[in-house]
DNA sequence: AGCACGCCGACT
DNA sequence: GTCGGCGTGCTC
């Protein structure tokens, strides 16, 4: 790409690094005359960091000059540079994630973009290469050492920015070369003729295949001059249009309005998604844009590009873009960089791939699933793909459709998002809540009828355990206090062999005594799966009833009546679905519980076929009500009031931060790098124990503000002096889901 | 004195 | 992210 012409020619220029830390600011370099031309925003260079070569993103140019600028630019990518709107986009990206460039900048950069090693410019004697050879970083360390840094100095090396080759096919062209008699080699003119019928340049792997020819006559045919071989670059796996249907009715009119900009929210059921998506594809195409359809997971593409391929024209392409797809990848970034690309359906690593044409239109299926927020310290951006999609929607002026039947209160709740009538839903169980006070056993006559009816081939039944293990907590039937974890103060979950704590994972052994009243009578509470299979079978003297959970999978495909956690049981269909103990969601306290608690519920009624059983002792709940009438309005008006009043997102500003250590390391680090970091009006919540997942020496701050924005700012401010002062890992997550 | 280790800031 | 300086504390 041509960089702008500049009437000032810079001196000096901004490049942000990429070096995944939230310690390096972006920093100044000089930039040499013979470079001046070649270096604008969005460049990509090769600078030196002590002494080491780096690859980095001009992010600013300084005409006048940086006294701190003393290192010269090394290099610049003439083959790639951001485009200003994609810059643009990665920066605000970086504020609002709180995030450093380098994560967020490698987004929209192309896979496997790196330094490839150092070129060999002069040898002198005892080096082991020759002028022009390229020696890996590696290599190169290990023959030179400390002698590396001088060599590079004296220009006898010079480091070699480079991205993955795409692979090569071989093509097989019919030449200019009068025909030679092939009377008596049929399968040479076999193999002529069906090349010809390609118009006579073609793939030799498929040309072989199709015309079941062996590589010896295709040789002959070679040695005869009839045929060359040739090398060319592997084209990006592009899929053409089928043109074999219309987007559906619903779909394309809610896809029409996406292409004003701005986000449209149009809260459809997940089985709708394809055709909408689709239906966003062929808008697209028909306005002579691109568009990117974004998916939580992996598994979806293939799914989606088959029903986009079928209503887009012949002549319109579309492609999946995912990880492992090795170098094929970087073709299609390529090609949808040029705009010679329709459609692109990826996952969240796809987000920020620079589009070619103006104004492209996105769409994010299944907006509410945290799948779509890379967890912070893997790979990615640690940003929800919503967000990423509002603002590119609002740098890039294209339109962002986002499709959930229940979204996310963030979304539903954000100003300036437009909501498109959502489609009827049809399909809708009959919905039994079975009001469980005053009952002495943990199932009801209902459910267990059910469960009866299933065994005598009366359809299959989901049953939902609100865990794994045996129970949720143990409750004293004396005093009527549950055992707790001392670091959390977290009701412990029983399991076969002991009791664990559900935020830390801490194990502690189980108790015969009240350690509150020294009463002998502790039992288990709540319905986790071990227990609630326990019940089942005795209830129903029965042995066949299934187990579906954690990734174990017993007889879940036959059995009639199938116990397991919520996720599995609820990504299947079922003709009737148990929630036995819905009061374990409905009473959960921190914030996002209840919007999951709804999200739950009404899954649970669109996988039920016929019948939906709910076991409650609050059976007016209104969240309850509102997820078993289909009635997502009513309880996001609800909800969203609360979080007004409590100023949590979208009302106010939350970042968590994560850090690995010891009590008390992270204490001494909190009092005297975070806490005199904050600004008045940003409160700080905090250690708490992080969730089991980040290990057994995690810990939580919690940043809020009543204002979004002051809280990124306070995660970025902390997380630099955090990664500044020590070598703690340091995470931060934006709007996390849980608090 | 000699060195291993951990803390902490610099790196442009 | 990566390096190197410097202070602490231990060993020969």
């Amino acid at each position: 790409m041509r960089p702008d012409p500049s009437p000032h020619p810079p001196a000096a220029a901004h490049v942000a690094l990429l070096v995944n830390t939230h310690a390096l600011p972006p920093l100044s370099y000089l930039v040499p005359p013979k470079l001046r031309r070649g270096v604008t925003t969005g460049s990509v260079v090769v600078v030196r960091l002590s002494g080491r070569p780096r690859l980095g993103v001009v992010v600013g140019l300084l005409p006048e000059g940086d006294e701190r600028a003393r290192e010269e630019i090394l290099r610049v990518m003439e083959s790639l540079r951001l485009p200003s709107t994609t810059l643009k986009l990665c920066l605000r990206v970086c504020e609002e994630a709180a995030a450093p460039p380098a994560p967020v900048l490698r987004a929209a950069l192309p896979p496997g973009l790196g330094i490839a090693g150092y070129r060999v410019l002069e040898s002198p004697a005892g080096w082991p290469w020759r002028p022009g050879e390229l020696v890996s970083c590696a290599a190169a360390r290990r023959a030179l050492g400390a002698g590396l840094r001088e060599a590079e100095a004296a220009g006898l090396l010079e480091p070699v920015p480079s991205l993955p080759e795409p692979d090569t096919v071989e093509l097989a062209v019919i030449t200019a070369a009068p025909e030679p008699d092939l009377s008596r080699a049929p399968r040479q003119r076999a193999l002529l003729e069906a090349l010809r019928r390609r118009g006579g340049r073609w793939r030799v792997d498929e040309l072989l295949r199709e015309a079941s020819a062996s590589r010896s006559s295709l040789r002959a045919l070679v040695a005869r001059g009839t045929v060359r071989l040739l090398r060319t670059p592997e084209p990006p796996p592009l899929l053409k249009g089928l043109d074999s249907e219309e987007p559906e009715r619903a779909a394309a009119d809610a896809a029409r309005r996406v292409p004003e900009g701005g986000g449209w929210l149009w809260r459809a059921p997940a089985r709708t998604h394809p055709a909408a998506a689709a239906a966003l594809a062929a808008a697209a195409v028909s306005a002579g844009r691109q568009a990117l359809i974004l998916l939580p997971e992996m598994e979806m593409t293939e799914l989606f590009v088959e029903r986009i391929r079928r209503v887009l024209p012949k002549n319109a392409s579309v492609a999946a873009y995912h990880a492992g797809m090795g170098r094929a990848r970087s073709a299609l970034y390529g090609a949808a960089m040029a705009g010679r690309l329709d459609v692109l359906v990826g996952t969240r690593s796809a987000a920020l791939i620079p589009l070619g044409r103006p104004r492209p239109l996105l769409c994010v299926v299944d907006e509410p699933n945290e799948a779509h927020r890379a967890e912070p310290g893997y790979e990615g951006v640690p940003l929800h793909v919503r967000e990423i999609a509002l603002q590119r929607a609002a740098v890039e002026g294209g339109g962002a459709l986002f499709l959930a039947r229940c979204p996310s209160l963030v979304l539903y709740g954000r100003p300036g998002v437009h909501e498109i009538p959502p489609p009827p839903e049809p399909r809708w169980p009959a919905v039994r809540i079975v009001d469980m006070r005053g009952a002495g056993s943990p199932l009801s006559r209902t459910a267990l009828e059910a469960c009866r009816r299933a065994l005598g081939g009366g359809g299959r039944v989901g049953v939902v355990g609100n865990r794994l293990g045996y129970a949720t907590s143990m409750v004293c039937g004396g005093c009527g206090a549950a055992l707790r974890c001392p670091r959390c103060d977290l009701a412990l979950t029983v399991l076969a062999d002991g009791l664990s704590c559900p935020r830390c994972g801490r194990r502690e052994p189980t108790r015969e005594r009240c350690p509150e009243c020294g009463s002998g009578r502790l039992g288990p509470a709540g319905l986790a799966v071990g227990r609630l299979r326990q019940e089942l079978s005795r209830s129903l003297s029965a042995d066949n009833t299934g187990l579906l959970a954690g990734g174990r999978n017993l007889r879940a495909d036959e059995a009639p009546v199938v116990v397991g956690t919520p996720h599995p049981v609820l990504s299947r269909r079922w003709d009737c679905v148990i929630l036995p103990d819905a009061d374990h969601l409905l009473l959960a306290s921190p914030a996002g519980a209840r919007e999951r608690a709804f999200r739950l519920l009404h899954r649970a009624a669109e996988v039920a076929r016929r019948l939906l059983i709910i076991q409650t002792r609050h059976p007016e709940d209104p969240v309850l009500r509102a997820a078993v009438d289909d009635d997502y309005p009513s309880f996001a008006r609800a909800e969203l009031g609360r979080l007004r009043a409590l100023g949590y997102p979208p009302f106010g500003g939350l970042v968590a931060i994560t850090l690995r250590g010891s009590e008390e390391e992270v204490r001494r680090a909190v009092e005297s790098w975070v806490r005199p970091a904050l600004q008045p009006g940003v409160e700080l919540w905090g250690p708490v124990p992080a969730p089991p997942a980040d290990g057994p020496y995690a810990w939580r701050l919690l940043l809020r503000s009543r204002e979004r924005a002051a809280a990124a700012r306070a995660g970025r401010l902390v997380a630099g002096r955090l990664a500044r002062a020590g070598r703690m890992s340091v995470r931060v997550e934006v709007d996390p889901e849980e608090v």
